[in-house]
DNA sequence: GCCGTTTTCGGCCCGACTGTTTTCAGTCG
């Protein structure tokens, strides 16, 4: 094979332009291709390597979904950085178009209509034709659709928007407690990402069984939760709540909640992995169940657990349902034994009025106490950061005074000495040697210089010997500010071979490391810490979102630190 | 365009909801 310059053309990007391509032909009223070429475009955006490697081993038509021809496109899209195809498809459909596609209610079929008879091609094209009633005069098309369309154009911009995990939680989660109670509701769950527990959740499902599904479905459309109700049906209703986020709620029978259940949680890319291993067996799944597909008979509707086995698989919780290896370890019996909340004996990023925290040690501890936890590590902020009314020594040595004599106080809860130090732009740390080892461990962190490439500054951090944890790893904060640049590899090896353990920042806003990166760092060995990064005492029960990212990232116990009692994460951590 | 414990041909996940229909097409998840 010729050796050609690769161009940097993301798994992303191929995915995306397979998306494009799909939307295209389906809009062309082409069968069948959309399908596999959408197929194509998860699979990608799911590896967990880039797509070069495919190249240089030459194993495109490994990925699932690619194929001889696909696999082509994707060689001459690495090689040219362009592909004649998807150009040729995009000429034929005037630019702009496949925007439309982001509105709701709005699919390839009515854009394609739209465009053939009213020359739509643009937003503003679209606006002008509701504003003169253009639509509604169409065959097929009404008051109703024209409304909607109407409708979903406001909806394209806070619609996209996700919303963060902490966010979103307690709202399905109080709206689940409610309907629990109703008397003729037997059980409900949360579904969806939520279930999950990603990130950032794009709308809240839930899943309830009653008997009676309409009494359901009544009540929650007349919740003190709802701002309005955007569909209403006989088992299903969706609505938006007063915080502004999408919520749909199923009601099935008791008899199938199991295959409702794995319906719902998805991900999209798992349901489609685990109905495809159903259909190779014989079997087709949906939400009302596992059938035999030749007799339709009913295999198992109640148990998820039972239904996985059915498919020759362990039950896989839903932390892990994205399709990213998850179907095959539980094909093999080498699904982890995920960490959870209640092993967490300990909060490892604490902060408090000594630097900007807005409660005292004491109230710190006492409230970590209440939620469970034998132990917290103080990190408060070191000199440099000003903005944070970082500590100077001499009040570091305060705080250590303060901490031993609360220590002697306190039974059965220990206050750990530390601090989170800045890692300066040489990465020095922003306290003396001297001063490091009067502390229990260290906390460094970066906070500045996020615009740069931070891998040899956290590198040469990491060579000090008393540096115990790397505090939020990429700086990332959710839709505010990007990760800065980092060459993974390179510190997940240096964390494995240094002992020196990488944070899972729980503050909502940073969850940092992500899922990704940490099933990546547990790739190469690396010992995981999870902080809360409290400012004040509420925070510490962020903890359950760090945990979900633990799991995410498939990490077990004896992978997280806070799972030791004190004594030992001393062992571990002091080198 | 992909793919194979029913298949190298002939299928492709599948069902609810909505609007505009008078039996269904399109969208959504």
């Amino acid at each position: 094979m010729p050796q050609h310059r690769l161009h940097s053309i993301s798994n992303k990007d191929v995915a995306r332009i397979f998306y494009e391509m799909a939307d295209i032909l389906e809009m062309q009223d082409v069968a069948f291709k959309p399908i596999a070429y959408r197929k194509a475009a998860r699979s990608i955006e799911s590896l967990s390597s880039p797509l070069s490697e495919f190249y240089e081993n030459d194993t495109f038509e490994n990925i699932p979904g690619v194929g001889e021809h696909l696999a082509k496109k994707i060689r001459e899209l690495l090689e040219t950085g362009r592909l004649q195809s998807y150009e040729k498809l995009k000429a034929q459909m005037p630019s702009g178009v496949s925007k439309l596609m982001n509105i709701p209610s709005m699919g390839p079929k009515k854009i394609k209509r739209l465009y053939d008879e009213l020359k739509v091609r643009t937003i503003t094209d679209l606006k002008k034709a509701i504003s003169s009633h253009k639509i509604s005069a169409l065959k097929g098309f009404g008051q109703k659709s024209e409304q909607d369309i109407a409708e979903g154009l406001t909806l394209v911009k806070q619609g996209s928007e996700r919303r963060l995990l902490a966010e979103a939680y307690p709202v399905a989660e109080s709206v689940r407690l409610e309907l629990s109670n109703l008397s003729f509701v037997k059980q409900v769950s949360l579904a969806g990402s939520v279930l999950r527990m990603k990130e950032t959740i794009g709308d809240l499902d839930l899943l309830a069984t009653s008997p009676s599904p309409e009494k359901v479905i009544a009540y929650f459309v007349k919740m003190p939760h709802v701002k309005k109700i955007l569909a209403q049906g006989s088992t299903k209703a969706s609505i938006l709540t007063k915080e502004n986020l999408q919520m749909d709620l199923r009601v099935v029978p008791q008899a199938q909640f199991g295959s409702a259940l794995q319906y719902f949680t998805g991900s999209k890319e798992h349901g489609v992995a685990v109905r495809n291993i159903a259909i190779s067996r014989g079997y087709k799944l949906s939400e009302y169940g596992l059938f035999d597909r030749k007799t339709d008979k009913l295999i198992e509707s109640a148990s998820e657990k039972r239904i996985y086995e059915k498919l020759g698989m362990k039950w896989i919780p839903p932390e892990l349902r994205e399709n990213t290896g998850e179907i095959e370890a539980a094909q093999h019996g080498k699904l982890p034994s995920l960490v959870e909340l209640n092993d967490i004996l300990g909060d490892f990023h604490v902060h408090s009025t000594y630097s900007e925290g807005e409660n005292s040690i004491l109230e710190m501890a006492n409230a970590a106490k209440r939620l469970g936890r034998k132990y917290i590590v103080m990190t408060d902020h070191s000199q440099s950061s000003k903005i944070a009314n970082g500590m100077e020594v001499k009040t570091l040595l305060k705080q250590i005074n303060e901490i031993d004599k609360l220590n002697s106080k306190l039974s059965g809860f220990h206050i750990l000495k530390s601090a989170e130090v800045d890692i300066k732009a040489d990465g020095s740390l922003d306290y003396p040697d001297s001063v490091l080892l009067q502390l229990d461990l260290v906390v460094g962190s970066i906070h500045s210089g996020f615009k740069k490439d931070n891998t040899e500054r956290l590198l040469k951090a990491m060579d000090n010997k008393y540096l115990s944890v790397i505090g939020h790893p990429t700086g990332r904060m959710i839709g505010m500010r990007n990760p800065y640049q980092l060459d993974f590899e390179q510190v997940f090896d240096k964390a494995a071979d240094t002992g020196i353990a990488l944070e899972i920042n729980a503050q909502p806003l940073r969850m940092d490391l992500n899922d990704v990166l940490v099933k990546s760092g547990l790739g190469h060995k690396v010992k995981f810490t999870i902080g809360t990064d409290s400012h004040e005492a509420s925070q510490l029960a962020n903890m359950k979102y760090g945990v979900a990212m633990a799991r995410r990232g498939w990490l077990e116990s004896k992978d997280v630190l806070n799972t030791l009692p004190y004594q030992k994460v001393l062992k571990v951590l002091r080198r």
